[in-house]
DNA sequence: TCCTCACGGGG
DNA sequence: GTGTACGTGAGGA
C-alpha cells in the first residue's frame, strides 16, 4: 500500500488502464499511477430511434452499460437520454465515434469532453493540484483527495524541474549543426552528427535530470521532428523523450485557422505523455504571459498544462463552463466540427452593433483623466446575469401562453436597454457561474499587484497571472457570440454590448452632472477634463458616481499631463476613434493607432517616432509642449542622415505582415504577396497563411527584398525615398497636434533653419526670452 | 477614384 | 479544439 502526498502534473487515458496520472511527490520524486475510470455519454432523439441504437449497441464489441434516465439541457430544461457507460475514456471516444457515423441524426452530450477535464470533475482535481493519493504497489489508485482548491491564491507548489533545448541556428534560416540543452547550471553543445552520440546524450541528460517541462525554441517544428524522423530512417538509435516510455510522443501536423479576424499560423506539434513539452516559438498564448501564466490558467481551466500553452484562451473558457455543466449535472452537447462559413448579408446589416464609439475632440488637452470600466463585458455578464441560457427571445413575452412569464411564475424579468430583449433573472447563469470566481481571482491579484513596486521579484508572476486570466475573461464575451459555440448564443452577445453602451452613456451623464467635460468615449473608458482638477483624488467623486450610476466598477487609468487625439488623415476635420498619444503624470507614454504600435512598421520608424515622444515626455509640467518642436526636427535631420548614409541597418528597415492567404488568393500584388512570390521563385517552401513575412522595400522591381531569401541585400538597393515619407509621414502624426503638419515639418527638415529662425518663423518674434503665445499652448477644444 | 489588404486589444 | 466586426489607412490599378 502506497500513501503519497504530491502534486498532480499530468493526466491521459489509456485503453489498458483507464487514467494514467503523473504525481510530483513531496519526496521529490516523480510517480505514475493508473485508475479504472468509466465515462459516460448521453444521446437524445426520437424514441425509436433510440431504441435501434440500444439494439446496435449491444451487438457491439465494446461493453458498454446503457440505461435510460433523464438529464438536463441547457435551453431546453429535463430530456430524456440513453446513457451510454464505457469501460474506459478511450472505448467511450471510439464507441462515440462508431455511433455518431451510424446514427447522425441524434443529439449527443457530454461525447468530447478532454479526459483530463472529466476527470478532474469526478473528483475535483485540476493539474497541478496538491493532493493525496492511495494505490496498491503496482500504482492502482484506491483514493485520491484534492488538499487544496483551484482558487486558492498562493497554493503549494512542486519543485518542477526545467530543461532548455534550442538549435544552434534558427532552422528556418540556415542548418543547424548542434543542440544547445540546459538545464541547472549545466548548458551543453551536442552535435547532431554522430546522430547516435546525440541521442545517446540527450538521452543521459533525460535520466540524470528528469525534467518535468522541456521547454524549447523550434522543439514542435524542427527538434523534435528532426530527431524522430532520423531514428526511423536511420535505425541506429531509438529515441523517446517521454517520462512514461511506454509511449511515443504525439504529433500534429502543421495548420493555420482564422480567430479573431486574422489568421494564425500553428507549426506542427509534439506533445509528451508524463512530463510537459512547450515550444515558445509555436505557443500562440505563451509570449502573452509565460510560464507563470501557462500554469495559472492550468489550475482554474482544468486543462492540462501542455493543452493551455498551446491552445488559445478560448478552449480555456470552454473548459471551464464544460466543468460549470458537469458540476452542476447540465448537459454538454457535442460541438460539431463545421467548416468555416462566411457572414450572410444580415449579419453583415447587423453592423455597428458593438460597443460605443465617439468622436474625440480633436487635438492636445492637458490634463485629462481616463477611467476605464474594469473588465467590462464580463462584469457586465456577472451583473445582468448574460448567458446564452438567461437571455430570452423577444417572442418570448409577446407570447400570451407565455404563463412562465407571468408574476405568479418563478422567472423574474428585467429588459436589456436598446433591444428590449427580456433576461432571466430567477437562477444565476452558467456564464456567470463561469466568471465570478475568475473576475474576483483577477481582481484579488491586481489588488496584491497595486502594493508592490514593479522591480519587485513577485511583481512579474502576479502580473502575468493576472494577464492570464484577463485573456480568458475576454475570450468569453467573443464565446458568447460564437454561433457554433456549445454555450453561445447571439442574443446574448447583444445584450452584453448593449449594457456596454448604456453603461458608457450613463457615466457621460455622471461626468457632465459633476462639471466635466466628455472628450472621448471609447467601448470601455471615457477622457474627462475639467479647469483646475489634475490629481488622481480630484477624481474620486466621479468614479464613485458612476459605478453608483452603473453598478459595474470603474477604475482611474491615470491622469495625462497631455493627451492628443488625432484627426483623419484622409480628412483632418474628421476625429478618428482610436488614434492618440498622451502623457501619464505618472510617466507612462500610451499611443493607439500610430506607428510606434503597429506591428507591421519598420523598426527604425516605430523606434524613431518613440524617441520623439520622449523627447515630447521630457518638456516640463505647465510649460507649452511645442516648445520641443525645434529639438524634434532635429532628431528627425540626424535619422535622415543616418538613413541616407546608409547606416541603418537593413534589419531596422523591414517590413513585417501577416499572410492573410495563401499566394494564389491574392487578387492585388501587395508588398507581401511579391515578398511571398519572390521566395517561392527562389524555392523557398510555401508561405502558409498566418506566418509572418519579413521585406525590404527596394528601388527596382519587385520592389521589395524578402528577408528570408538566402544571401543579404544590397544596400545600395534600398528604397531610401519610401523609407523617408514612412518616417515624416510617422513624424508628424506627432507634430501636427503642436502645429506643423506634414509639409512644414518636411520643409523644415530639409533646410537647414537654426532654432532661432525657425522660432521666429513660428511665432513671429524673436527668441530672446519670449514666452511662447497662447496658440501654441494647448488647445483646449476643437 | 476605386479596390484590396493589414491592423487593432496587451506589454 | 479556432471562431467579432468594423473603421482606418496604405498601396496598387
Amino acid at each position: 500500500m502506497i500513501k503519497l502526498r504530491g502534486w498532480l502534473l499530468d493526466v491521459y487515458d489509456d485503453e489498458k488502464e483507464g487514467v494514467v496520472l503523473w504525481l510530483a511527490g513531496k519526496d521529490g520524486r516523480r510517480h505514475r499511477f493508473y485508475q479504472a475510470f468509466p465515462a459516460t455519454f448521453y444521446v437524445g432523439g426520437p424514441f425509436p430511434r433510440l431504441r435501434e441504437l440500444w439494439r446496435y449497441l449491444l451487438s457491439e464489441p465494446i461493453p458498454a452499460v446503457l440505461s435510460r434516465t433523464q438529464r438536463r439541457d441547457l435551453f431546453t430544461g429535463l430530456v430524456d437520454v440513453l446513457a451510454v457507460q464505457a469501460p474506459d475514456p478511450v472505448s467511450q471516444n471510439r464507441l462515440f465515434w462508431t455511433v455518431r457515423g451510424r446514427f447522425p441524426d441524434l443529439d449527443y452530450y457530454n461525447a468530447d469532453i478532454p479526459v483530463a477535464l472529466r476527470y478532474g470533475a469526478a473528483h475535483g482535481l485540476f493539474p497541478l493540484a496538491h493532493c493525496q493519493v492511495v494505490a496498491a504497489e503496482d500504482g492502482r489508485v484506491q483514493a485520491i483527495t484534492p488538499l487544496d482548491s483551484r482558487w486558492d491564491i498562493d497554493p503549494s507548489w512542486p519543485e518542477l524541474r526545467l530543461l532548455t533545448i534550442e538549435p544552434d541556428v534558427d532552422p528556418g534560416h540556415a542548418e543547424p549543426t548542434a543542440l544547445i540543452v540546459k538545464y541547472e547550471q549545466k548548458e551543453k553543445h551536442i552535435p547532431l552528427v554522430p546522430f547516435r552520440f546525440l541521442v545517446i546524450r540527450l538521452e543521459a541528460c533525460l535520466k540524470r535530470y528528469d525534467p518535468d517541462l522541456i521547454l524549447t525554441r523550434w522543439g514542435d517544428t524542427w527538434v523534435f521532428p528532426y530527431l524522430l524522423e532520423t531514428c526511423q530512417k536511420t535505425g541506429v538509435a531509438c529515441f523517446n523523450p517521454n517520462r512514461d516510455q511506454g509511449r511515443q510522443p504525439r504529433e500534429q501536423e502543421e495548420n493555420s485557422y482564422y480567430t479573431y479576424g486574422q489568421v494564425i499560423y500553428r507549426g506542427r506539434q509534439v506533445r509528451l505523455y508524463g512530463r510537459w513539452h512547450i515550444d515558445e516559438r509555436n505557443a500562440v498564448m505563451y509570449g502573452q504571459y509565460g510560464l507563470a501564466g501557462v500554469f495559472e490558467q492550468a489550475r482554474v481551466t482544468g486543462l492540462p498544462v501542455q493543452e493551455v500553452a498551446r491552445k488559445s484562451p478560448g478552449a480555456g473558457i470552454t473548459a471551464m463552463q464544460m466543468q460549470v455543466a458537469l458540476r452542476e449535472g447540465v448537459l454538454v452537447p457535442y460541438q460539431k466540427q463545421q467548416a468555416e462559413s462566411f457572414k450572410s448579408a444580415a449579419d453583415l446589416i447587423r453592423a455597428d452593433r458593438g460597443g460605443l464609439v465617439y468622436q474625440p475632440l480633436v487635438g492636445l488637452h492637458d490634463n485629462v483623466a481616463e477611467i476605464d470600466f474594469v473588465s467590462m463585458y464580463p462584469s457586465i455578464m456577472v451583473h445582468f446575469n448574460i448567458s446564452p441560457e438567461t437571455v430570452l427571445s423577444k417572442s418570448a413575452l409577446a407570447e400570451p401562453a407565455q404563463a412562465d412569464l407571468a408574476p405568479d411564475g418563478n422567472k423574474k424579468i428585467q429588459f436589456v436597454p436598446e433591444l428590449g430583449i427580456p433576461v432571466d433573472h430567477s437562477q444565476i447563469g452558467l456564464v456567470p457561474k463561469t466568471l465570478k470566481p475568475l473576475l474576483a481571482r483577477r481582481i484579488a491579484l491586481k489588488q496584491r499587484l497595486a502594493g508592490l513596486d514593479s522591480r519587485d521579484c513577485r511583481y512579474g508572476a502576479l502580473k502575468a497571472r493576472s494577464n492570464a486570466l484577463k485573456w480568458l475573461l475576454v475570450v468569453c464575451f467573443g464565446y458568447l457570440g460564437y454561433k457554433n459555440a456549445r454555450f453561445g448564443r447571439i442574443e446574448s452577445h447583444e445584450a452584453v454590448t448593449a449594457y456596454g453602451r448604456e453603461a458608457l452613456l450613463r457615466a457621460k451623464e455622471a461626468a457632465e452632472d459633476l462639471g466635466f467635460t466628455v472628450l472621448h468615449m471609447y467601448v470601455d473608458g471615457l477622457w474627462v477634463r475639467q479647469e483646475g482638477k489634475k490629481t488622481p483624488a480630484d477624481f474620486q467623486p466621479l468614479l464613485q458616481e458612476v459605478t453608483a450610476r452603473t453598478g459595474l466598477p470603474i477604475a482611474l487609468e491615470g491622469v495625462y499631463r497631455w493627451v492628443a487625439f488625432l484627426p483623419s488623415r484622409l480628412d483632418k476635420q474628421v476625429p478618428v476613434a482610436n488614434r492618440y498619444f498622451g502623457y501619464f503624470q505618472d510617466g507612462r507614454l500610451k499611443m493607439r493607432g500610430i506607428e510606434a504600435r503597429r506591428h507591421d512598421a519598420p523598426p527604425f520608424v516605430a523606434q524613431t517616432q518613440m524617441d520623439m515622444l520622449k523627447r515630447m515626455s521630457q518638456v516640463p509640467d505647465g510649460q507649452p509642449l511645442a516648445g520641443c518642436l525645434f529639438d524634434l526636427v532635429l532628431l528627425l535631420r540626424r535619422r535622415l542622415a543616418e538613413l541616407r548614409a546608409g547606416r541603418i541597418t537593413p534589419e531596422r528597415l523591414l517590413v513585417t505582415q501577416t499572410l492573410s492567404r495563401s499566394l494564389e488568393a491574392y487578387r492585388v500584388p501587395s508588398p507581401v504577396a511579391r515578398a511571398v512570390a519572390q521566395m517561392e521563385a527562389a524555392g523557398k517552401p510555401t508561405m502558409k497563411p498566418g506566418q509572418r513575412v519579413r521585406f525590404l522595400y527596394t528601388r527596382e522591381a519587385p520592389g521589395v527584398w524578402a528577408w528570408d531569401l538566402p544571401g543579404k541585400p544590397d544596400p545600395a538597393s534600398v528604397d531610401v525615398a519610401r523609407y523617408e515619407a514612412l518616417l515624416l509621414r510617422a513624424a508628424s502624426a506627432l507634430t501636427e497636434p503642436l502645429g506643423l503638419d506634414e509639409s512644414q515639418l518636411r520643409a523644415w527638415v530639409a533646410g537647414r533653419a537654426t532654432q532661432s529662425r525657425f522660432h521666429f518663423a513660428m511665432t513671429g518674434r524673436r527668441p530672446a526670452g519670449a514666452p511662447v503665445p497662447a496658440a501654441w499652448a494647448f488647445a483646449q477644444s476643437t
